[in-house]
RNA sequence: GGGCGGUUAGCUCAGCGGUAGAGUAUCGGUCUUACAAACCGGGGGCCGCAGGUUCGAACCCUGCACCGCCCACCA
């Protein structure tokens, strides 16, 4: 079968083909089979968020986890890459309301939760299809029939039953805690999802008057704060118990650690000791004077409100800082709501914002103002009642919520966490599995998990790659903190928390218990909360006899919730309106996707594969669980990987997967991490327009080397001039999205955002070096199969390496080296090396020597079938290591490889049946191996080199022939003999003679190479010829003197390794031998 | 404020104790029948700065400077 092979690879004619044949051959697919533990490769897709596009950094995330799943389906693995979206709940949520409202004027209230909902999933429906669009272009070769969604039913049920479960073995709990508030999105969020700022902002001294002074007492103390309006929920100013002990104390310790300190910290510690000096001797007794006062119950009055708040003791308050005394706002900043926790009979706790943000009734006269507005007025009012002391101007740090931009305000709520601590008798990981093991607590689990010395009961654990200690150590010290989760959200698009819930007097409590609907402790689960949110178990006679009770009854499932939320809801219980932190979700995914709890009653959409096991063979969940690598970027550490891990050793008792593959971020040109929301983000379909799938694939490959963070510099195409811009140094229009071209002035959009300015395209030159590959890939191949062509197809015969031509020995030899290579690199998560590896063998020994050398022989045609043989074998085993990353083009080859070379190989047959995709992973094979053929081609290489480069500087062309002869004797001269055809053709010599006796005639130049001369006859120009040699006589009289000097040097030889001398020796004679011909040539020309 | 990482050719990055590397850009040459999106050849580096350890330092140690990332409650 002949087949023409196209002049020109063209990408976007390729790619599109090729994808949907491996999907219609069922290439991603993965079933459950006979292929044991070992033989599984599973990846689990870090879920995008429908909430826009993808950019380059997903890109690079798709790529490295497409990568290893091709190199292990190669492997013949059973492979599992599943694919997915995330719900992203306050993200999504956030970015349709403002959709919403910029297009319709409309809030989330105007439209209603159901309708809200509905909105949300028609974005979710465009988004996930056009994100799915482009991991397709970028050939990720998921498994699309199993990909899931977080609201998916199969995600849903996973995420009720770990909330039950973790809620009935008394894990989450619901409190009244202080949670970063979004006023936006009237949301909590976690500390996760805040992004600090620092902004120009002021301090506040104020005065507040103490109540009725007694002889010698200050007439008012001086507190101090950075958000005034606050002082309206203010309920005590504190000061330090023992100000004179804790300022001797610093005193004290300060020499010692400025002794320590790194220099630069020096002198700022000695102001802080100087200053604890000063404060002994002046503001102590002042200091003192308060304490007594506090301990005396004196009081102050609270400006503006005229509220009367007690001084009291607490170590929160540092002698050492501003004036002493703090005042306390439980309800607003999280360390006073710590004191009010110490301090509750003395103490309130006044909440002073309504959830949008502005103030409520408890803010007396400032009620309904937003709050900055009423931090303008209350200075003001201050100012005008003379309460202010100070006002210093200050860079402070504030708090900003990821999503909406807004500044977060420490707000009082009540909130659903995930104790994450230690509990009394530990938490029983992998109940009712074989896996079954205790641990101290959620987040302990996740830890000991990491460590190499620890065994868990499967023998698995997680290691992080490229860089194990310093990941695990971001991992570690996040878990170690062992913050509770907060993972209640006042949204209306997620997973509603699958609580009912009722308040109740202790009175009542009783009666309310007998009621409870006769469910199993199968389908129910009850707790009783007191007001510390502590959680006692649902029987009157256990409980306290008095105080107010909230009762918390969590329904399993939906059949549990439709037989029992009635009678529930007759008992005055009503649903949790709350969601969960998306995250929540996301921690399941290694095995909600699978189906867990039973993947045998999962319910999975219609025409999509099932989870449970069939006609014998195992379950999803048994099969593909634990998995093998997650691979995603140095932020979701904490944010997900740490979750994902104590939920799989909770939930299942083994970890979800035992690899984690740390990849590099993409960064701009300017060294700032690639975001939409930054407006530096580009979309890796442009690169693939421009460049073609592979070409992005295979820089991206390249790039990703190990190092912390890759800059990627793009250039805007001008809609004006045409020319570039370097969007590093372009400034910005009017918003982040848009760029001033420097030449015309006029602005121009990259994304597309703003309607009225012309969009431009944006290029990368990095990737010219993929598309450079690729090009050099197809011509190389089409070579390659048009000399293969010369020959009918069907007289296959397989030779053996023993009756090979050198060349031929030497690139099989040269394969098993790039094969070893390649795949360690790819092991080593590594794979720019391995990538780098697989271009050398290609591009600089198979390309650059090995065809060019046979040229000659396939001309020869019948008479010599080796050359075709061989290449035919090399240039699959190239496409087979280069699939994974260049999977197209690679495809594209392969088909017309097999169109006319359908049987490959050399000492055994190759399987080269199926499409690359599914063909075997080349071996590097031992016996290839052939030092005598490598010397001699290293010998070969030297000489071509060394008369190209004559040819170079005499500037004689290729097109000149020129005869040669070489001075050798001995093995070199033997090995000349054989590799003088070689030599010949490559170096576009008209002879070659090997003479062991050999004088220069006047007409010759003669070049050296590791000691031999080489003549080439009637070529010479005498100057020219004495510049050059002396140019390289003093080179290497250069490095004579160099390894003369380290080995006079008696210290080296001495203490230096033994091989480190003998091979500064043997270079001493190299250049000793090459300096001596050298001068002879030189002597000669005269 | 704490932690982690980076600083090597114009650019993007390897190398991490034994003569400074790749790709790209640049310069010179070549249309050698797969490939000018190529081939051949050349030039270009106080390996951020200052000390130290070592026979020997881009590499190890200690400072300093600048850049980036993560974490953080200082009134």
């Amino acid at each position: 079968m002949k087949k023409e092979i196209a002049k020109h690879y063209d990408p976007a004619a390729t790619e599109g083909p090729i994808y949907r044949r491996w999907l219609e051959a069922g290439a991603f697919a993965a079933f459950p089979d006979g292929r044991g533990e070992d033989r599984r490769y599973v990846v689990m897709m870090p879920l995008p968020n429908v909430t826009g596009a993808l950019h380059m950094g997903h890109a690079m995330d798709n790529v490295m986890q497409d990568l290893l799943i091709r190199w292990h389906r190669m492997l013949q693995d059973n492979t599992l890459w599943m694919p997915g979206t995330d719900h992203a709940g306050i993200a999504t949520q956030a970015v349709v309301e403002k959709r919403l409202f910029e297009l319709e004027g409309k809030t989330r209230h105007d439209i209603g939760r159901e309708g809200l909902v509905r909105r949300i999933w028609e974005w979710k429906e465009e988004y996930q299809q056009r994100i799915i669009g482009q991991q397709q272009e970028m050939g990720c070769s998921c498994d699309w029939d199993r990909q899931r969604f977080t609201m998916d039913p199969v995600c849903t049920r996973a995420v009720r039953e770990a909330f039950f479960r973790l809620f009935r073995d008394g894990l989450i709990y619901r409190g009244d805690r202080l949670v970063n508030w979004d006023c936006q999105l009237q949301t909590a969020v976690s500390d996760d999802e805040i992004v600090h700022e620092t902004i120009q902002g002021h301090f506040w001294h104020i005065r507040y008057p103490v109540i009725e002074p007694k002889p010698g007492e200050p007439p008012f103390v001086t507190v101090a704060t950075t958000r005034p309006e606050t002082m309206l929920g203010d309920t005590a100013v504190a000061v330090h118990p023992d100000p004179a002990g804790e300022l001797e104390r610093l005193i004290t310790e300060l020499p010692a650690r400025i002794a320590a300190a790194p220099a630069r910290d020096r002198a700022g510690l000695e102001a802080g000791l100087e200053e604890a000096r000063r404060r002994k001797d002046e503001l102590l007794p002042h200091l003192l004077l308060l304490r007594t006062m506090a301990a005396d119950g004196r009081r102050v009055l609270l400006p503006l409100l005229d509220r009367p708040i007690p001084l009291i003791l607490d170590e929160w308050a540092r002698p050492e800082l501003g004036s002493g005394c703090v005042k306390i706002t439980p309800g607003h900043d999280p360390n006073d709501h710590d004191v009010w926790k110490r301090h509750r009979v003395e103490i309130g706790i006044v909440n002073i914002l309504n959830p949008d943000g502005t103030l409520n009734a408890n803010a007396g006269p400032y009620a309904g103002m937003d709050r900055l507005e009423a931090r303008r007025k209350v200075v003001a009012d201050l100012e005008a009642g003379g309460r202010i002391e100070a006002v210093e101007d200050r860079e402070i740090e504030i708090g900003h919520s990821d999503r909406s931009k807004t500044p977060i305000e420490p707000y009082l709520s009540k909130q659903w966490f995930v104790r994450m601590g230690e509990v009394e008798s530990g938490i029983l990981c992998g109940r009712g599995t074989k896996k079954e093991f205790r641990a101290p607590g959620l987040a302990q689990a996740a830890i000991d998990a990491t460590d190499p010395a620890y065994r868990s009961p499967s023998g698995r654990r997680l290691e992080f790659h490229p860089d194990p200690e310093r990941y695990r150590g971001t991992y570690v010290s996040w878990l170690a903190e062992k913050r509770d989760w907060c993972i209640s959200r006042q949204l209306w698009w997620g997973h509603r928390i699958p609580i009912w819930r009722g308040s109740f007097d202790r009175s009542a409590l009783g009666g309310i218990l007998k009621k409870m609907p006769p469910a199993s402790s199968e389908e129910l689960h009850v707790w009783v909360a007191d007001q510390e949110g502590n959680l006692l178990p649902p029987r009157d006679e256990d409980l306290p006899a008095e105080g107010r009770f909230d009762l918390l009854a969590c329904l399993r499932d939906p059949a549990a919730e439709k037989a029992w939320a009635g009678a529930l809801a007759e008992l005055g219980l009503v649903q949790d309106p709350d969601v969960l932190d998306t995250w929540f979700s996301s921690a399941l995914w290694p095995f909600s996707t699978l189906g867990w709890p039973d993947p045998a009653t999962a319910e999975v959409e219609a025409g999509k594969p099932g989870l449970g096991g069939k006609d014998g063979a195992p379950d999803c969940l048994s099969t593909y669980y634990p998995g093998s690598c997650l691979v995603t970027g140095r932020d979701i550490i904490t944010l997900w990987v740490a979750r994902m891990q104590l939920m799989g050793l909770y939930l299942l008792g083994d970890v979800p997967f035992t690899d984690c593959f740390i990849h590099a971020n993409i960064q701009d040109g300017k060294g700032e991490r690639m975001s939409k929301s930054k407006g530096n983000g580009i979309d890796p379909a442009d690169i693939i327009e421009k460049y073609g799938a592979d070409a992005m694939r295979y820089v991206l490959c390249d790039m990703q080397t190990g190092t912390q963070d890759i800059r990627l510099p793009v250039q805007a195409v001008s809609p004006y001039t045409g020319k570039l811009v370097d969007l590093a140094t372009a400034r910005h229009g009017r918003t982040v999205f848009t760029y001033v071209d420097p030449e015309t002035g006029k602005e121009f959009d990259v994304l597309g955002t703003i309607p009225d300015l012309p969009v431009a395209k944006i290029i990368s030159e990095r990737f010219e070096v993929g598309r450079a590959f690729c090009t050099k890939l197809w011509n190389a191949a089409r070579f390659a199969l048009m000399s293969l062509e010369e020959e009918p197809a069907g007289d296959f015969r397989l030779f053996r390496f023993a009756e090979l031509e050198p060349e031929d020995r030497w690139v099989l030899a040269r394969l098993r080296r790039a094969v070893e290579a390649v795949t360690a690199g790819l092991a080593d998560y590594n794979p720019s090396q391995a990538l780098g590896a697989a271009r050398e063998f290609f591009w600089g020994e198979l390309c650059d020597w090995y065809l060019e050398l046979i040229k000659p022989r396939l001309k020869q045609g019948a008479a010599d079938r080796r050359a075709g043989a061989v290449l035919a074998l090399v240039l699959d085993q190239v496409l087979r290591l280069i699939h994974p990353f260049v999977p197209f083009i690679s495809e594209a080859l392969w088909e017309s490889l097999g169109g006319l070379r359908p049987r490959r190989g050399a000492d055994e047959e190759l399987d080269c049946r199926g499409p690359l995709i599914t063909a075997a992973w080349p071996v590097a094979r031992a016996d290839w191996r052939d030092e005598g053929a490598e010397s001699d081609m290293g010998l070969l290489q030297g000489v071509v080199r060394a008369v190209r480069n004559w040819r170079s500087t005499a500037g004689c062309p290729p097109s000149r022939k020129i005869a040669a002869v070489v001075k050798a004797g001995g093995e070199d001269a033997a090995a000349l003999v054989r590799t003088a055809p070689g030599i010949s053709h490559l170096a576009a010599l008209s002879g070659l003679e090997i003479r062991a006796e050999f004088d220069r005639p006047k007409t010759a130049a003669k070049v050296v190479h590791s000691g031999l001369e080489i003549f080439l006859l009637d070529v010479i120009d005498v100057e020219a010829e004495r510049k050059r040699l002396e140019a390289g006589l003093a080179r290497w009289r250069k490095d004579l003197e160099r390894t003369d000097k380290k080995l006079a040097n008696p210290g080296f030889v001495e203490k230096a390794p033994a091989e480190v001398v003998a091979e500064e020796r043997r270079r001493l004679e190299a250049a000793r031998r090459e300096i001596a011909l050298l001068e002879r040539s030189l002597a000669d020309l005269s």
